[in-house]
RNA sequence: GCGUCGGUGGCGGAGUGGUCAAUCGCAAUUGACUGUAAAUCAAUCGCCUUCGGGCUACGCAGGUUCGAAUCCUGCCCGGCGCA
């Protein structure tokens, strides 16, 4: 770890592998755990960075594949990295662009989630964990992938260099290895091919990083894979916690990534940081219900991403401490209480439900936007308060209250 | 008054003798969404159902036909034209 970057463990949950703690980087601190704002095209959708700002966003992550097709790199680069681009100031990060190996790849045109639920045992397996498709707009091989742009169909190709450039174009203070997001229905066989090639491209990446930016500037972080797999996922976070280049670069903190069983998500994420070296931090990739958060920090993971909050938001699922509702049901058409009685959030301390079902009904833009306040209030504050919680000894009892709330329905 | 065109499910609008409970769009109802292909997608949408099916339906009333939303007659209603 340089000066650059640099991560503090305050407490650690009693038994637990669960920790707060402090992220530095060059732009600001990130008090973890911590909900890192997903704003894919280097735009937080709907939402202004000042509005992140004051619901308490800590970091913003932003998309390769995306900022590298559109408006490009280069532009973003000239503009002064993405934060500067959007507007954001504070600590960012960018994906790789490996879980577009995922969506345009194996999961383009299925309805498969990174997450299988438990009505899905019977879902097909797939022996080339669902890439083979030729109508799939991502392709793999052992030196990278081809994508057909979801735009225009214009061909590209990412590698793990070209991802660690494109990367350093956009700036961000943390950054990812080039990896393959697997599929859940993927076999044991075929997460153990793509984990091992995932591998390949981790040192391929750290190599591409340790050129292009000698200082350390940005942290690098490793992403660890192996789906719902046990032995895969222990190899993976102990193979990647040991990888070191020839000149001795090592990653700064660790990504987990592809896919997980809904009920065993907490394990899974067991398995992989008791594996991996307590003084650095791990992120959980895409990964973000509010329960599922609550497992994966006490299971050991410092930064969660999502793009649920803002999604579900924009599709008129606004969570409460009793769950989630449906804003456009015809139940709240007249309710004129806010969405939750006590959020401090801008939307709940200014308008109703039944205004927001009405603007979700006449489909108004500034339906997205007062959902979206609230939903990323709601993650990021809870997420907030979790950490409040390890530090104050009271985790446990806040996470059984809370599951026990929101559980209701 | 005469002529003419038209009256289809909450709305718009297909259908012009059988495979029509009726294409499609909208509205409505419900659900999904976990490193954003996503202000998206799916299901339902006459009544009843033991999910096999049963019943009532295309302005109203008759008629022709094995069979009618579709053809004929009358009536009612609306648009347009002429008086």
């Amino acid at each position: 770890m340089s000066e650059n970057f640099n991560f503090k463990i305050e407490k650690k949950l009693p038994g637990k592998l669960g920790r707060a703690g402090k992220i530095t980087t060059p732009n600001g601190e990130i008090n973890t755990p911590s909900f890192v704002v997903v704003g894919t095209k280097a735009t937080v959708k709907a939402m202004t960075p000042e509005m992140l700002k004051s619901l308490g966003a800590q970091v913003v992550l932003a998309n390769t594949y995306h900022l590298y097709l559109q408006p490009g790199n280069e532009l973003v680069k000239k503009a002064g990295g993405f934060a500067k681009f959007m507007g954001w100031q504070g600590p960012t990060m960018t994906d790789s662009g490996g879980f577009q190996v995922f969506s345009l790849g194996a999961a383009f045109g299925e309805h498969v989630s990174k997450v299988a639920k438990a009505g899905d045992e019977n879902r097909k397996k797939v022996e080339d964990g669902g890439t083979g498709n030729k109508n799939k707009l991502a392709k793999i091989d052992e030196d990278g992938v081809t994508f057909r742009s979801h735009i225009n169909g214009d061909q590209h190709r990412f590698t793990p260099e070209s991802s660690m450039q494109v990367q350093w174009d956009l700036g961000a203070d943390m950054i990812f290895a080039f990896d393959e997001c697997t599929s859940p229905q993927a076999t044991h066989e075929y997460q153990k091919e793509a984990m091992d090639r995932t591998h390949r491209w981790a040192m391929r990446s750290l190599v591409a990083h340790e050129k292009l930016d000698p200082e350390n500037i940005q942290a690098l972080f490793g992403v660890v894979q192996g789906g719902r797999h046990e032995d895969l996922r222990k190899e993976s976070a102990k193979a990647l916690a040991e990888m070191k280049t020839e000149n001795g670069s090592m990653f700064d903190g660790f990504g987990i990534g592809g896919s997980f069983d809904k009920d065993d998500m907490g394990t899974a994420v067991a398995w992989v940081n008791e594996s991996l070296p307590e003084e650095k931090p791990r992120h959980l990739l895409g990964i973000g219900d509010p329960i599922d958060v609550f497992l994966g920090v006490e299971n050991g993971c410092d930064l969660f991403d999502c793009v649920a909050p803002t999604r579900v938001a924009r599709n008129g699922s606004l969570y409460t401490k009793n769950g989630p509702i449906h804003i456009t049901n015809a139940a709240y058409r007249a309710d004129f209480s806010p969405i939750e009685e006590g959020c401090q959030c801008y939307t709940c301390q200014n308008y109703t439900k039944a205004y927001l079902a009405h603007l979700f009904h006449a489909k108004e833009i500034l339906a997205n936007t007062l959902a979206s306040v609230h939903n990323v209030y709601f993650i990021v504050n809870l997420v907030h308060k979790i950490r409040e919680a390890i530090l104050e000894d009271k985790f446990f009892e806040f996470k059984e209250e809370f599951i026990k709330g929101y559980s209701i329905k």
